[in-house]
DNA sequence: CAGTGGTCTAGACCACTCG
DNA sequence: GAGTGGTCTAGACCACTGT
């Protein structure tokens, strides 16, 4: 997973900040002491630390050192680009997945269009997942994959992990989204799907890319209100923009 | 603001993406042009990218090059920490700030216990403020500013801008935050300041941080469901955390 | 004062892309 | 093969923190 001496270090790291060796509220080992613990240059621990600075996991406090941030799973982030699959075996989410459809089409569903107008006429396979928890629906995905660059999909493959087939088997470099979280009245399949005992749900509306640029799949996950949670770590900005 | 070369270089190509000189699509010169015209040396330049790249401004294609992002309003991120003064004067909007509540307290106020149980003694301003665009409530912010660090708020500086009085006025480095976003029944007088349709509403829980790790500020933020919006960039994460 | 992180430089080698 | 970004090293000076 690994195989930079940067992230080795980041990884290591942040396995000790999770198994408490480096405690919470504690310091961690001076980028100097780091530098010979590792055999690697301060640069390249620096380099480490930035990452582990990203997650929020510590923050640098000139003079004084690098600092372990606490973080009990209120404080975690839930967000970035990570697969339903992913999330479920982290959390050890007792979760299955319903496959309700897996169609290949030559243009965009309609569904889609009020979201992704710019994007009509590719070429894709259009998928929809019904995401139980103990037997509770808690997210309706509809993805809509494209091809290219995305070939060879079926829908034991949807019914599964798509990222797994898509970083394991496609080797794609999957590498950034955008998101766009809003709140919306929806229509009467989807209110009996997740089971609403109103007419407002959550949905996320994201755009995924490869390292190259290229747009492979496009998502909307329907959000049961009482069930939502997005959970996020920021830091101020010094670039205006 | 940007008192450091990697910054200021970060700045200046920022810039010029928004000004079109760096069209969307296109390339940034290399790295090695950007070091001699910057007369920076190579890893600053890097510094500088690595800005705009976690911002998604730009993506870097290893043997090709750096290449500038499309970014409509649709796809770029309002989140990070930003306050409504600095929103309102990014977007020109037409926004105004109705002060509600401002009152000295000794301990957490009722309504922040739900949500912040582990810091109850904790002495500080309550702040409850409107936010109003065109004549429309927006968002209802309850904000709990702890003291210290924050010494010597008044109503008048809480109706303009809190984060103009702590950076500027009080020398504060604002430096992270964790925010977490849910959908909530709200009682009969939030309905009510906000003119909501239905009982639901959009919470965004937020606790902010100084750079020495010292908390300062805890938030409530309450909006409306049909107006909400949170819009975000995100990069696959390689860490195992 | 010694130790810490913040910044910057100069140079090296690698893997990748493209003609 | 030339050019690109990715990684890493060694060394330097600075500003800040503590004693």
């Amino acid at each position: 997973m690994a195989r930079v001496k940067a992230d080795m270090i980041a990884q290591d790291i942040a396995t000790k900040i999770k198994h408490g060796i480096y405690a919470a509220g504690s310091f961690l080992p001076s980028e100097n002491q780091l530098t010979e613990l590792y055999g690697a240059s301060r640069a390249t621990v620096r380099k480490a630390l930035g990452e582990l600075l990203d997650l929020g996991l510590i923050q640098k406090i000139k003079g004084k050192g690098s600092k372990v941030l606490r973080l009990d799973r209120y404080t975690f982030p839930l967000s970035g680009i990570t697969s339903f699959a992913e999330l479920n075996r982290k959390l050890g989410m007792n979760a299955t997945t319903e496959l309700l459809k897996f169609k290949e089409q030559t243009k965009l569903p309609m569904n889609f269009e009020r979201y992704f107008e710019e994007e009509k006429d590719l070429a894709g396979y259009e998928i929809e997942r019904l995401r139980v928890i103990d037997g509770e629906p808690y997210v309706l995905d509809q993805d809509y994959v494209l091809s290219p660059p995305v070939t060879g999909l079926t829908p034991d493959i949807a019914a599964k992990s798509l990222y797994a087939y898509f970083e394991q088997d496609l080797q794609l470099d999957i590498s950034y989204a955008t998101k766009e979280v809003n709140v919306i009245k929806v229509d009467q399949r989807i209110h009996d799907l997740l089971q609403l005992d109103q007419e407002l749900a959550v949905v996320v509306i994201s755009r995924n890319y490869l390292a190259d640029t290229t747009e492979f799949q496009l998502t909307l996950s329907y959000h049961r209100p009482d069930r939502f949670r997005f959970v996020d770590f920021a830091r101020r900005q010094k670039l205006n923009f």
